[in-house]
DNA sequence: CGTATACTTGATTGTGATCAACGACGGTGG
DNA sequence: CCACCGTCGTTGATCACAATCAAGTATACG
């Protein structure tokens, strides 16, 4: 077990099994076929629980583990000075950690924002993985490219936007990302466990900012968010402020 | 032969040998054994030439051919509206264009700062290449891993760092980066193809604003830009500016 | 020599940062 | 049950960094 989160990453007893896996479909072993399963599952060694605002690993740490999303959500983040960039947010079905390279130490931080389940497997058993099933380094390369058009996106958000573009894009992608995986279904419009001050850093404005934001997007009625909690009234007027390139 | 940029992308009748080729150390053949260079060495097809200027493909087109990039400079960007965000620049070594899932189109442009050399083989051989030599899976992952921490570092430049601080983060990405791949050498300290609207453009600022930037560094004695060159007079000056976080 | 491109400089404007105070919950403990 | 406190969000006043607009210079190129 992993020692550096022993308190914080909570080993389950019992798993959740990979052929009734509801997110599969999504993530690293979607490829893999159903005979294989049961060889691929039990590189899997662990399932873990992590509470919100517990930390999976932090900027500087050497991860020697990869995980899956199953449930929850995570923020990735980066610290410079009294700064802080948010990078990601990782859904279910999204690969997290070690790449294989434990030699390299993390260049970021992740925190869980709701209460979590990740499944682990051990970072230097992808090359095994890969020898086996190439489909599956495949399908790590297309999760890493989907990974880099989403940076790509936010470089371009944080750079050339308005504070209003930004923080529509932002909505925009985490409710088209929700529906992708199926969150959509029991929280309705209302799937917004973020604080304005995750929102602010991700976006690059100041949290002050974000809130007279989100106060011109109610007047706009785009959006509602009484109770803490956001609802997104006109997801095609959202799109529209966020300013986003047509496919 | 790639009828898209048939007139810009020129196909070149003399190759240079894998066996001795100086920035394999670099790129994806890194890890391929001597004895499997031939076998490896029959999947570049072609080896091209791209002048400055030209676009080696642009958002939106599907491409379906992988490149290492073997000699000059090579900036991918995206645009919205009038709006232009540089995303990085390529140097010699780096792996660019297909992943090998040809069925998505690109998100983002890329064309060449400097005259350019690229070796280029089909973007569906990789998942070949994975089968015979998966070391070759891992080295792109490890590209790959690299290019998103490059990629996180932008996002926190450009949402939380000031223009001078973006700017001088800029300049010593690249002159380590040039160091790296050998290429300080010939050119000393000025290594510096980049016009001030790409530097504007990668930093999220205008270029206006960038001059003004740059006759700050100027009288601050960091870096001197006479002739349309720019010369690094103090490397360590600069990196206090970028503050850039330690490891 | 004329034109195009890149860079420079100055004047003015504006978006979003900063500083500061207040309100609305939600949780905790008496 | 209520008082207290901490966190989160709201609002106002002021400021500053960088955008914008505009005009100029220097250099490369045909």
């Amino acid at each position: 077990m992993n020692k550096r989160n022993s308190q914080l990453l909570v080993r389950q007893e019992r798993y959740t099994d990979c052929y009734v896996c509801p997110v599969r479909n999504l993530a690293l072993f979607e490829v893999v076929k159903e005979d294989l399963l049961e060889w691929t599952q039990k590189f899997r060694t662990h399932q873990y629980t992590l509470d919100a605002r517990r930390h999976l690993y932090r900027e500087g740490e050497v991860i020697d583990e990869s995980y899956t999303l199953f449930q929850g959500w995570v923020m990735l983040y980066k610290t410079l000075d009294n700064k802080r960039q948010v990078l990601c947010f990782a859904l279910p079905g999204d690969f997290l950690g070690s790449r294989g390279n434990s030699s390299i130490p993390a260049d970021h931080s992740a925190v869980a924002i709701t209460d979590c389940i990740l499944c682990g497997f051990p970072g230097e058993s992808l090359i095994q993985l890969f020898k086996q099933c190439p489909e599956i380094g495949v399908k790590l390369m297309n999760l890493q490219q989907r990974d880099q058009s989403r940076c790509f996106s936010h470089i371009m958000s944080v750079g050339q936007k308005s504070a209003i573009e930004s923080v529509a894009f932002l909505l925009v992608e985490l409710y088209d990302r929700c529906h992708e995986c199926g969150l959509s279904a029991d929280s309705a419009d209302c799937f917004f466990p973020l604080s304005q001050e995750e929102i602010a850093d991700y976006a690059g404005i100041t949290l002050v900012h974000v809130s007279r934001v989100m106060k011109d997007l109610r007047n706009q009625g785009v959006l509602d968010n009484r109770h803490r909690r956001t609802y997104i009234l006109d997801i095609d007027a959202l799109r529209r402020i966020a300013n986003i390139a047509q496919p």
